[in-house]
DNA sequence: TGACAAAAACTAATGATGTTAGTTATATTA
DNA sequence: TAATATAACTAACATCATTAGTTTTTGTCA
């Protein structure tokens, strides 16, 4: 029946997406996975090095698939446009993909630089959304957070079904965003303007972790 | 050594709690909790009804705890201090027992009334505390999902250590708080009192699951 | 005080899973 | 076509959750 599946690595992932994405990461196991492909267990080992192997390359993946879709949302569009794209994005790929996004916000072990740099990219993408509005130094940090947070807790609050109240949840969303947005207008209106000077373009711009 | 080690169902949770703080949710087994209470892992089952039934039962002593901690914390305030008490509260929670948080903000299965119960209880303190406001109907609901996407979202990614670099991260819950704030003002500043009239105590009181 | 009943621990066994070691078969390529 | 790399396999083992049945302890009541 099988004395060669043809599989790599790529249709490996996908399928593991796939079954996360239909019964919880937490259901994800080499063994279903392996029925899923038709193929036995231990040969799911000739791809991938174990179990937190898959489950850490699966967060990478998803992590990249989130950024695209962030990247691709923020692509033509500026300040508050840019910001609901963004955020749309997010909490729709939140909800296509519950499996994907939960491994990729699952706590990254120590020394996975992949992540690391993903989440770096996402960190400066928002970072630049927010420029125009003029934030400096470490208010820029607390802003770029603050959005983060609003992002992942709407998001995961939604997935585990903490809002029970059937209210439109898309403008929730929206007026959140809107919250945010006003907070960090009126934070850069008056805030002392402690490091930034109008045309340093190349420190500035370095990547910040928030 | 051990023919009865007189444990009950509130020691083992309060162990399953150290081992869950300790090693993360996804470490905690019954063997190994097993282990630690100095019993065979079998002997769990006079308790509890299995590892499903544990994780549950974990999850309610992890909410009540939490919300618990809000309560204490409004008590005696109001405003934007009881809503500054309420989250640092309950982020010094997450920060102290993220084995706990995170159990109690699992995905809750169908019908664990028990769960929902305070989540609902949650929800109303969060009401509660918004109320000074003004909020009215819908609005009130957007506010507390607001106020609940921002605590979650904060405590989550500082958990999973999604915050890089060294700025203070107490600085950045504050303003965050700040500025929702700011925006819950706002919107009861000037938006439509669709629906409370003043002193109906019975019915805009009734809790919301939002 | 002493027997009984409830329950808390135990042992033993089973099935699922992750993992490793060693084997076979297929595809590629020299 | 022969040789090599590799994708799949079988077999085996450890760990874990779970169930069934047994022993032991504790508390209660005659």
């Amino acid at each position: 029946m099988s004395p060669r599946a043809g599989l790599d690595r790529n249709k490996i992932l996908q399928m593991a997406g796939e079954l996360a994405d239909a019964h919880g990461l937490d259901n994800l196991t080499l063994a279903g996975l392996a029925k899923a492909l038709g193929i036995r267990s231990s040969s799911i080992y000739n791809h991938v090095e174990g179990l937190p192997e898959l489950r850490h390359q699966l967060a990478v993946h998803a992590l990249r698939q989130l950024y695209d879709r962030m990247l691709h949302a923020a692509a033509g569009r500026a300040r508050d446009e840019a910001i609901h794209a963004i955020g749309r994005a997010y909490v729709e790929f939140a909800r296509e993909h519950p499996g994907l996004y939960e491994a990729a916000l699952r706590a990254p072990a120590p020394g996975q630089e992949e992540l690391t740099r993903i989440s770096e990219a996402i960190v400066k993408l928002l970072t630049d959304v927010l420029e125009p509005y003029g934030l400096a130094g470490d208010d820029a940090i607390h802003a770029v957070r603050a959005l983060r947070s609003v992002l992942h807790g709407f998001a995961s609050l939604e997935q585990k079904g903490g809002f029970g109240l059937p209210l439109d949840l898309d403008e929730t969303f929206r007026r959140m965003l809107d919250i945010v947005i006003a907070g960090i207008s009126r934070s850069s209106e008056h805030g002392p303007d402690q490091t930034s000077d109008g045309h340093d373009e190349g420190s500035h711009r370095r990547i910040r972790f928030s």
